[in-house]
DNA sequence: CGACATATGTCGTGTACACAGCATATGTTC
DNA sequence: GAACATATGCTGTGTACACGACATATGTCG
């Protein structure tokens, strides 16, 4: 009985936290769903794809992508964390005592956002809030991993609060008439957010 | 006991003839192999080249590796072939009764002992000519399929005879201390082997 | 609404690949 | 030549994926 593969649900697990190593052929079969999706999007809308045509696409069987997720808002939701995961990677972006870790975090999501495959109008039906959120929060978690926290206040409910935050505030950004640059958004949005996060952790 | 998979001793099958359909893992596993294997003669001597490596950079399984190939020569030799049946596909040459047929075929192994992966001086290690001629063969095998061959005469010997010729002189080509175009030298290739070709059939 | 075509969700079975381990071969160093 | 490290070749076991088939759901057309 193949249950072992826990069917994605969720986002794509951290490939780098401290989880038993994952076979490498789930991790290609994910991977290659998720580049199957990409460059379906970039020819028709999401509700015009079928689960079959991403199967085709990446060259496996169907019922191996039920193996992985149980339809297909899943796979996208998983497919936009993954590639906002690559830009971080990629970017190195964290949040420590290293001067505009902040900024750069929120230049990362305008740019993603920015450059998400599919039209502007098909982004709203997009999941992207959870992907995006749950990443941001990890950075904070890791970053502030070695402070402690502030007496009285609860740094998990900070650090998703200042993830929303910067998500929300990029959103906006990202459906202004007359869009100011994403490095300009990106300082104001540290401007807004970086005194919450001061205030939560003893620096 | 994994028995079927017929490690390559040979060059790889061809994938457009009437064989049962290949399980699409294997011809996925053989491309990541080949795929890997030019990445890394890319960046060093097929000599220093490890299995393991190969494995590593296919993220496959190294007795993966020995599921398809029993050493690395046949590994080496079943890429060259595919690369070559790929340049085949990509330009759809064929030797028919459309003119210039045999010159493209000319021209076309020229332009792929020109593209070889490594520096020339490895070239004359790598054992290129099985699976060229091989391609070769069946092109010529393919576009005379509907004439009958003039009495007296084993077309699959003439075959045979005309494919080394090309690959012959093309190999003196790349040799040459002053080299003539590829174009140049497909037109002589063409005067000197059609000939043969024509000779051996009735058309 | 019924008929039909297509897509989805699932299941049991067979096959390919991952893994750890072992014996042997090979290359390097002293 | 001996000692050692590394690579190779192979094996049995466990896991992931391919497949065909089936029941059900969904969408389209007359």
């Amino acid at each position: 009985m193949p249950v072992s593969l826990t069917p994605m649900t969720e986002t794509a697990p951290s490939t780098d936290s401290a989880l038993p190593k994952i076979d490498p052929r789930i991790l290609r079969s994910r991977r290659m769903l998720m580049d199957a999706l990409v460059r379906l999007l970039a020819q028709k809308p999401f509700e015009e794809i079928s689960i079959q045509e991403i199967a085709d696409e990446a060259t496996l069987n169907r019922a191996t992508f039920y193996l992985h997720y149980p339809d297909k808002g899943s796979l996208l939701k998983a497919m936009a964390g993954a590639r906002f995961r690559d830009l971080v990677d990629r970017r190195g972006l964290s949040f420590n005592s290293c001067e505009g870790g902040l900024r750069a975090i929120a230049l990362g999501v305008c740019d993603y956002l920015a450059a998400s495959p599919g039209c502007p109008g098909a982004l709203a039906k997009m999941p992207l809030e959870d992907s995006i959120i749950a990443v941001v929060e990890d950075i904070f978690r890791e970053g502030s991993a070695e402070r402690p926290a502030a007496p009285g206040i609860d740094p998990e409910l900070v650090f998703t609060t200042a993830a929303w935050a910067i998500f929300g505030a990029a959103r906006l950004w990202l459906d202004m008439r007359e869009r100011i640059s994403a490095e300009e958004m990106a300082d104001k949005i540290e401007a807004i957010v970086l005194p919450m996060l001061m205030h939560a952790t003893q620096r």
